[in-house]
DNA sequence: ATGGATTTCGAACGTTTGTTCGAAATTCAC
DNA sequence: GTGAATTTCGAACAAACGTTCGAAATCCAT
């Protein structure tokens, strides 16, 4: 028993409350990558951990915040990993293929959470949207500066900044359209997925005989 | 007075209702764009036009019906343009870039009901769903062989038939999150926007100093 | 003008939903 | 074991929804 447990002796293990919030966003973000967030009853969440409909709102203060937690970590987390893979050492080029690889495996890990970032961002309101907007911005510039490197743009206010802005919104639509498609037994594991991609855009999709 | 109006000598102008329906249509795609398909009230379609509750159920079998027509008409007229388009004479790189073209300007004239396209496909349900997708397969194949001739694979059965494949969705996956960002304004017209992404599959994003 | 078909409406029904609330059950430091 | 704080529950509520239905209004070829 450390001291440190006088100076806050209130009851039950902070722990096993989270883990069980933890456990009910997973649950949450099952129904609602399902069958969209409007369709899924807040009921329907609760049963399936056998958690009352009361119950529920001992753990989320409404519907909306349920969705924010959801949007708000998982985003949250990808921007954490994602921070540290563009600080790695290496070239503008290692860089990047990090970045997408990054990408696509936090897609693979949580595909639940992540189609929901990408389908009902719009279904967030007022403080919750401006929170998660927040972060996903910066994740944009990180990206985007990513991708400058490669494209050449290192000041901005250059007209080929315009451009740069294009392909990184193009490189967001390859890397979030893959929910649609991606199945790894398919199309192989992400890293070759990133790998296609980054050749892409470094030499085209033309056919060409050449090696690389 | 033509001979042919005795042969159906029924009641008013099946156009009027026609277009009565289709403006409904077009005030529901508005409406479902904004909210969500869940999130949106029949009601309040007919509202926007001043057609009671009751009068919805004469124009529309039902919510499902309705989201059915929206889908169905919308990727049906983008095909039917899109296969004009694919059987232009041209080279292969000019049949792509039509496409690509197509596919955008399609998509900056019907905003809304293309956005539902994108984000409400699993709102359709049994025969509904299974109507839509056969469009939607033609289309996929209509810009999978298209993107063949450029990236070289003719036949079928191939190794690179899988980067073809992941190309192609890599294709829509630029063309479909265009909506998250587009703007006429900010962005120039949809040619250009298609010219920069015609570049980067024939020559990737780097930084060149070269013409071309 | 008439009559049959088309179009429109208003009211009602049964479900489902998010949220609230107070009481019961449980937990844990002492 | 005791007691206060935490956790869980069940019931209830008002609002909103999709759908049905029969009657009213409207239309148009004759």
């Amino acid at each position: 028993m450390g001291a440190g447990t006088l100076i806050r002796p209130r009851q039950r293990s902070r722990v096993a409350t989270r883990q069980k919030a933890d456990q009910l966003l997973e649950a949450a973000a099952a129904i609602i990558a399902e069958k969209g967030f409007e369709a899924t009853a807040i009921r329907d969440v609760g049963r399936r951990l056998e958690v009352s409909l009361g119950g529920m709102y001992y753990y989320f203060a409404s519907k909306d915040d349920l969705l924010f937690q959801i949007q708000f970590r998982t985003f949250g987390a990808l921007l954490a990993e994602q921070e540290r893979a563009a600080n790695l050492p290496g070239s503008a080029e290692d860089r990047l293929r990090g970045l997408l690889v990054g990408h696509l495996a936090f897609f693979a890990e949580h595909p639940n959470e992540m189609k929901i970032c990408t389908f009902e961002l719009e279904s967030l309101k007022g403080d919750f949207y401006d929170r998660v907007l927040t972060i996903r911005r910066k994740y944009y510039r990180l990206m985007e500066d990513a991708i400058g490197e490669l494209t050449g743009s290192r000041d901005r206010r250059t007209k080929d900044a315009d451009r740069t802005r294009h392909v990184t919104l193009f490189v967001f639509g390859m890397l979030n359209w893959a929910f649609m498609w991606y199945k790894s037994g398919k199309d192989g594991p992400v890293e070759a997925v990133a790998a296609e991609m980054m050749d892409l855009l470094l030499h085209g999709a033309r056919k060409r005989r050449d090696a690389r």
